[in-house]
DNA sequence: TATAAATGACTGACTACTCAGTCATTATCT
DNA sequence: AGATAATGACTGAGTAGTCAGTCATTTATA
């Protein structure tokens, strides 16, 4: 055997792109920037992305896996869909703050035609457990029978315009009032009466 | 005197772009197809906008622009917040529908980096009929007293979800529910008990 | 020493913007 | 009215620069 391919290296190309990514855009950061920040030769990053396209899919991927195992793992089954909800949107919101870099990006990319669809859909795949949620509320009632990719969309949509507000409000004692309330009129806009 | 330069040719500019950067992507459309398209020389479209930059800035602008006149076209000040509500919630998506090509424009550019801090806050000045609104509901006390702002976040991010769904609905059978049910999200969400 | 990873100069395709010159139209003069 | 002069919108080849991706060469490891 030879020199083996660092697979760390990988990660360390996915961090650097989404600093410059956020930093500059992604039309904006060339794949040499890119490998000058990970500290490596230009050429080297073809050899583990094999396009710029890719390497703008896997970080959307990456992010998408990341939060979703993050949320994944605070979610308590037996709890109420109240109680799900609460989690999925406290928890989505704590983890994109702790991570602005990530949330920017995925703005920035989602709509942006330079996603393929197979990997906009995929990276919905990860929301699954918004799902789960939903199927809940129903099956116990406390949800009102609204369509169902209607009742994610108003909750994906919501956890954007919290996110929105905090990253516009420099008062930080103001953010947690915004989650609070934010997620007050969200539940009262789908429970049953 | 010689000829005149054409304001027509103006708003020609601003079409063809909308069309070829929907279909193509901002960067990914020249400014050489964009006169193509419109039926002049390369060279022209920078005697009626000086930088790529500021086409794609007035395009921003003038969608805005557009919008909000038509909105407030619709809104009767007599009428109460619930009816104003429901008249920007409807009149929004209804004007999206039919000019699909600017909803996506919107949604590409907003937060994609592309356009400067002052034509997004002078864009969202269009928007003020929406605080308008709100300020009613709070006189009336048939809004909660949430924050403004996030009141307003709400109201635009729930206008995109049901845009966003409706957007992948082929069945247009489905989209006046969605609407109609997206509205009562909302309103269940704000207004007071 | 055999193998494969890493390098970085290089390529070719593309782009925003320029500018010297053209010509249809309008203004002025006889 | 007819002839000439002035205007400035319009043209499109040209310029200077950028960038994703390649590949001959070098370096490090087993």
């Amino acid at each position: 055997m030879a020199k083996q391919i660092n697979p760390e290296k990988k990660s360390k190309y996915l961090q650097s792109a989404l600093k410059l990514f956020v930093a500059n855009g992604v039309k904006n950061t060339s794949t040499a920037a890119i490998a000058r920040d990970a500290g490596t030769a230009s050429g080297t990053l073809f050899l583990y992305f094999p396009t710029k396209q890719d390497l703008i899919h896997n970080l959307v991927l990456e992010i998408s896996r990341q939060q979703s195992e993050y949320i994944i793992s605070l979610l308590n089954p037996s709890s109420s869909a109240e109680e799900s909800f609460r989690t999925i949107w406290t928890g989505s919101i704590q983890w994109f703050l702790e991570r602005l870099d990530a949330y920017h990006y995925i703005r920035q990319v989602r709509d942006s035609g330079l996603i393929s669809d197979d990997v906009v859909q995929e990276s919905e795949r990860y929301l699954s457990y918004y799902y789960t949620a939903i199927q809940k509320g129903f099956e116990e009632r406390t949800v009102k029978p609204y369509p169902f990719e209607l009742v994610g969309a108003f909750l994906y949509q919501g956890i954007v315009s919290v996110m929105s507000l905090i990253s516009l409000t420099p008062d930080p004692n103001l953010h947690n009032n915004y989650v609070k309330d934010g997620f007050e009129i969200f539940w009262n806009g789908i429970k049953s009466d």
